[in-house]
RNA sequence: GGAGAGGUGGCAGAGUGGUCGAAUGCGCGGGUUUGCUAAACCCGUGAGCUCGUAAGGGUUCCGCAGGUUCAAAUCCUGUCCUCUCCGCCA
């Protein structure tokens, strides 16, 4: 969420970013509830202060007919005030429901636009397009899959439907291997490695940005539960300050979490979504951080420095793009992703995306800190980056790696957690 | 899954219907004393919202949500969490 004040000072700048960001949200009738509700409460201030008052009274009353009209005139003051409770109540939860529609306002350098069509390629890793002979056609991830015999996408969609998988031989190999290779990285950078819960309340989903029930949700839910399956350790890691206030010398907390992701990918039909591109689970290791307000500019440099570098280890050629205004979502003030380059698409496609919440997302999960010394809190700022989502991780090695004798080279930053450097065919 | 116990301020820990935003201790901040340090002593010390230029005021908050009552940390219901014991189990 917005700051309620800062909406109400800055009507305008909020409205263009929303323009920007093409978010429809209300923020008319934003300012009109927050006035609404204010002149309510302070009715009902006014009121439970007369009601102490009298409550107080009686206490000290010395006969019991004196104490009989003072509970009488109690009475009739907390009839009026269940019924302003309940005005208060009303307006408090539809000005919530309105002032959670309003996006982050975005970083004055992000590029304005409508949608993805905007955003802009700000830099290309060092490794190049892969060049193989004339005449040689490489194979995409999902045949050379087939040919190796590393995953089953039959037996995934026999078990679980389509969308699921078995990954088999090498493959799993890779898995664990992408895994340990991200997370030694993160330990060496200062991150605290935690593997997460697969699952999380529901409120946790909302302070995070989540929508767990509806028609476009992306979220698998429990039945009988408040539970969902996660779509992303960003919400288990965000959920841990949820409703805290730490100590700001405690900051910054960078994580990094490891989990499985689940997504219904309700809507995404038809999108490009051969193989493993996008799939209904995967897993990940994901970055997490709470820092400073001061801090979060310089950590999202940090995020994105990080994902370069796993990539050019992997040795996989990508693109940096600067999100978009109508392409960051609620909570992102600033988004850069990373395409890393898909022989099997022949196209870029992303396989990480960092974003700079600021205090967007503390605010729903009211996530505080405190200086020592100084009165009250303030809310902590979180960013959130994608070390390696395996899936797509996964089948860009795959891709890349192929050699014109059709054999599948592994780079040698994964060698430490393999026990083959090369996948071929088996004797 | 069964049986108990409990969740109070940064921490420890009192408080079982009104005088409680909450004793006391520790911690923390400031001060007095002191050659320095320590000790001792004194004063202060939660957060949210809101009114006010400010000083300051009001209101809400004792896990969370409801309920009873003129009045709830205190009584009732539900719920979450923690701990102990038993059972089951990778």
């Amino acid at each position: 969420m917005l700051d309620r004040k800062f909406i109400l000072e800055n009507i305008e700048a909020v409205k263009l970013n929303c323009k920007n960001r093409n978010v429809v949200a209300d923020v008319d009738r934003f300012v009109e509830l927050d006035q609404a509700r204010r002149e309510k409460q302070q009715e009902l201030e006014a009121l439970n202060r007369e009601s102490n008052a009298v409550a107080k009274q009686i206490g000290k009353c010395a006969t019991p007919e004196e104490r009989e009209a003072k509970k009488e005139e109690g009475r009739a003051i907390r009839e009026k005030l269940v019924a302003l409770e309940k005005e208060v109540k009303d307006l408090e939860a539809q000005e919530d429901l309105v002032q959670r529609t309003i996006p982050n306002m975005a970083h004055p350098d992000s590029p304005i636009g409508n949608d993805d069509g905007s955003n802009t390629v700000v830099e290309y890793g060092p490794t190049p397009l892969p060049k193989w002979s004339e005449g040689f056609k490489p194979l995409d991830h999902v045949e050379l899959a087939e040919k190796y015999d590393l995953i089953d996408f039959e037996g995934g969609a026999r078990v679980a439907g389509a969308g699921f998988y078995f990954l088999k031989n090498e493959a799993v190999m890779l898995e664990l291997a992408l895994e340990q290779f991200a997370v030694n990285k993160l330990v060496k950078k200062g991150f605290t490695p935690m593997i997460t819960p697969d699952v999380a309340r529901n409120d946790v989903l909302q302070g995070t940005g989540y929508i767990p029930r509806g028609a476009e949700t992306q979220i698998y839910s429990i039945d009988k539960t408040d539970l969902s399956l996660i779509a992303t350790a960003e919400i288990t890691l965000g959920g841990l300050l949820a409703n805290e206030t730490i100590d700001s010398e405690k900051l910054p907390l960078k994580l990094c979490g490891v989990s499985h992701c689940f997504r219904t990918e309700a809507g995404a039909a038809g999108r490009a979504s051969r193989g493993l591109y996008r799939v209904h689970q995967f897993s990940k290791v994901e970055m997490f951080v709470f820092c400073l307000p001061e801090q979060s500019e310089s950590f999202h440099a940090e995020l994105l420095g990080i994902e370069r570098e796993i990539f050019d280890d992997l040795k996989i050629p990508y693109q940096v793009v600067d999100t978009a205004t109508g392409d960051l979502g609620g909570p992102a003030y600033r988004k850069f992703d990373i395409e890393a380059w898909m022989p099997g698409r022949n196209a870029y496609g992303e396989v990480t995306s960092t974003s700079n919440c600021t205090d967007y997302q503390a605010r729903r999960l009211n996530a505080r800190y405190k200086v020592k010394g100084e009165k009250g809190s303030h809310f902590v700022h979180t960013l959130n980056g994608t070390a390696v989502a395996i899936s797509r991780a996964l089948l860009s090695v795959l891709e890349m790696g192929q050699q014109e004798d059709g054999t599948i080279v592994m780079p040698d930053a994964l060698l430490p957690y393999l026990s083959f450097d090369r996948i071929g065919p088996k004797n």
